[in-house]
DNA sequence: AGCATTCATCAACCGTATCTATGGATAGGA
DNA sequence: TCCTATCCATAGATACGGTTGATGAATGCT
């Protein structure tokens, strides 16, 4: 196949019609770039240059294929240009699966950052649960997943790495000032999503009791506005207050039912770099 | 800048998705390619490969660069095929400049032979007299080009080659059945061309007489239908007769009189292959 | 637990590009 | 006409880089 430097000093030597012209514009020898060219002719069997005196002059096939080489050249320097501006994290895109709540909570900001910090670096938001998350990053559809979990002791997902983001408490709603999980055994309960579910019952039964489960909505303002209506209490990670807070409501913080939130990326360290920026600005978040 | 035979593996090892088989594929071994990845990555300053387990996983700059890889390497096949279509002459072109007469008497031949032996060769022919012919050949405008000459112990044209393609008799033109030159001495002459008539003057003189020149043209067919209408007498090549030749009319070989007709062609040998074919062809005319 | 696979590293060999020095040929000027 | 400067081709020496084979570490499968 054709050689990449044999055809730089090719269109080098079709665009100053001389050897040693060509040379000093490449910074060779003169006998190196007449040598490259000899090396061409021969490798590729074709007359690319015919001699005339003191001087070379090409020939329709040397003209063609210079032309040709001038244009693969460009390309060649494009995608080294395009590949830089990659380095420098001035193009790209970074992908990242996560759960409603941290979307409203934390991604308007990181996607603030983003636009100032790094011009031209694409931010592509996936609203999905936790394990459809995981699956996602398994299969390399997105580059990172903001995930969360109850119970931290139990084992890191297969095949991904965890970085602690923080911890989020879970709060109980109420309309009335009763703060306690147990003052509630009676009422009516307002569910999130099945694990936020699971969960609950698994704090009540921890008071000694099973929840009512009235309602599952996942939209934090419906389940606001549910208990606003007097439709019951419920529990809402504070991620979620952060974003939208129904005035009329008391929130209680329940011990020890934090939400552990953690970003997570594939393949070993270290991340590419755009996953690694995404990652810097979700950890410098308030 | 990037180096082609890097961004081949890379393109190897993108298409296939391992390290292994892309060796495999490239005939490479496998520390090989491993080697140039790596090499690849640290030469650019970007991360082009995620290692994840025992495997590997394109970055999205990896992704992009492979998609630019495999795209250059398509144009430089490309390039190749089209320079062996020319080195086995079934592309390119062939430009030849030629005086009338020939072009008329010749040209058709060759273009015929070309059709069927050369098919791609585009042949491009240009009507022009002998010395702006050879100008058009010093400045690269055309390959090749046919003049013809009658002294031919004239000097060469510098810097150009003449391949002597045949000689072709000079001939009387007359109504009656006189064939001598100067049997006609005291009629009306029609010139040709410049340099035609030059030699038609110098060819009286050697008779010891001045011909009266009543017309000049080029067209062999307004010569021979002034002749045949009684307006006089004339020379004429003999290529011109054999495209044209009318009926009512005596042509007599005039001895000493030939003009010499050459190919021309620039540059030192070997000429190129599209060049040479017109040559070939050329001289194996009848 | 054992085996096969995959990728990274190391050392040795080989090929090839590059340089300097030289020669042959040509165009322009004295 | 000769001389000189310029240009391209060739030859030999050096050094850089590529390829290979062997080896090691880590992983996934049976």
């Amino acid at each position: 196949m054709l050689d990449l430097s044999r055809l730089r000093v090719l269109a080098a030597v079709a665009r100053y019609g001389s050897v040693t012209a060509a040379a000093r514009e490449l910074h060779y020898s003169q006998p190196s770039v007449s040598h490259h060219i000899a090396r061409l002719e021969a490798e590729t069997g074709a007359q690319l240059f015919q001699r005339v005196g003191r001087g070379i002059r090409l020939t329709e096939a040397g003209r063609m294929l210079a032309d040709r080489a001038a244009e693969i050249l460009g390309r060649m320097d494009s995608a080294a240009a395009e590949l830089d501006a990659h380095v420098g994290l001035s193009a790209g895109r970074v992908r990242v699966a996560t759960y409603g709540t941290a979307l409203v909570a934390l991604l308007p900001q990181v996607s603030a950052v983003f636009a100032t910090q790094y011009p031209g670096l694409r931010l592509e938001i996936i609203d999905t649960h936790p394990p459809e998350a995981i699956a996602m990053l398994r299969a390399g559809e997105v580059d990172a997943a903001i995930i969360f979990r109850y119970d931290e002791t139990e084992p890191d997902p297969e095949g991904v790495r965890l970085h602690h983001l923080r911890d989020d408490p879970t709060y109980l709603l109420t309309l009335d000032r009763r703060g306690g999980v147990a003052q509630h055994r009676d009422e009516r309960w307002v569910g999130g999503c099945d694990r936020c579910r699971a969960h609950l019952v698994e704090v009540c039964a921890r008071e000694g009791f099973e929840p009512q489960i009235a309602y599952s909505t996942d939209d934090m303002v419906a389940i606001q506005a549910l208990v606003a209506a007097g439709m019951g209490v419920a529990t809402i990670p504070g991620l979620a207050l952060q974003a939208h807070r129904h005035p009329d409501l008391n929130a209680y913080e329940i011990p020890g039912a934090e939400r552990h939130v953690y970003v997570a990326t594939y393949g070993d360290p270290p991340d590419p770099p755009p996953t690694a920026a995404l990652l810097d600005v979700l950890m410098s978040l308030p």
